[in-house]
DNA sequence: TCTTTTTGTAAAGCTTACTTTACTTTTGGT
DNA sequence: ACCAAAAGTAAAGTAAGCTTTACAAAAAGA
């Protein structure tokens, strides 16, 4: 699964650890979701997408190996 | 979280099994995030909207207490 | 009512999400 | 070059997702 985290962040030029805050995790979990070393739980990706204000689906997008 | 599957699988005419199927989990995992027993991971939720046609908020919604 | 399909659970086991702590590397500003 | 902030990563521990097997309850169809 890719994700455009980063790229959402530079929008809101806010940095992992902000980002982290406002949902409530970690850094590290950030960052491990961000250089997708995990792949989030729906209520992570509801709360990332309500905190970039975009759908889930523009911020997470399937792949085929998925 | 609160989820619509049972309605939207009800609007499909498709049983637990049948959905599970199309998304490659087994059917007591999707009896289990459908009763609310536990969180889906994204990509799950991801296949689901797919399935649906419709958006992952659509079909899970966050509440207070997430 | 009898039979089949669907749904609800449970237990045991494996895998992965997420935490905390801690250290290194990269980036940006002066 | 120096300093501070941000990002990357790692290890150990806990929590939770997901699987398989299995069985009971409920719903649906004849």
């Amino acid at each position: 699964m890719k994700n455009r985290i980063k790229v959402e962040r530079a929008e809101k030029n806010i940095s992992q650890a902000e980002l982290a805050d406002q949902i409530g995790v970690s850094r590290q979990t950030i960052n491990s979701i961000e250089t997708g070393r995990y792949v989030p739980s729906t209520i992570l990706a509801l709360k990332m997408a309500r905190v970039f204000d975009k759908r889930v689906e523009e911020i997470f997008q399937l792949e085929e190996t998925d």
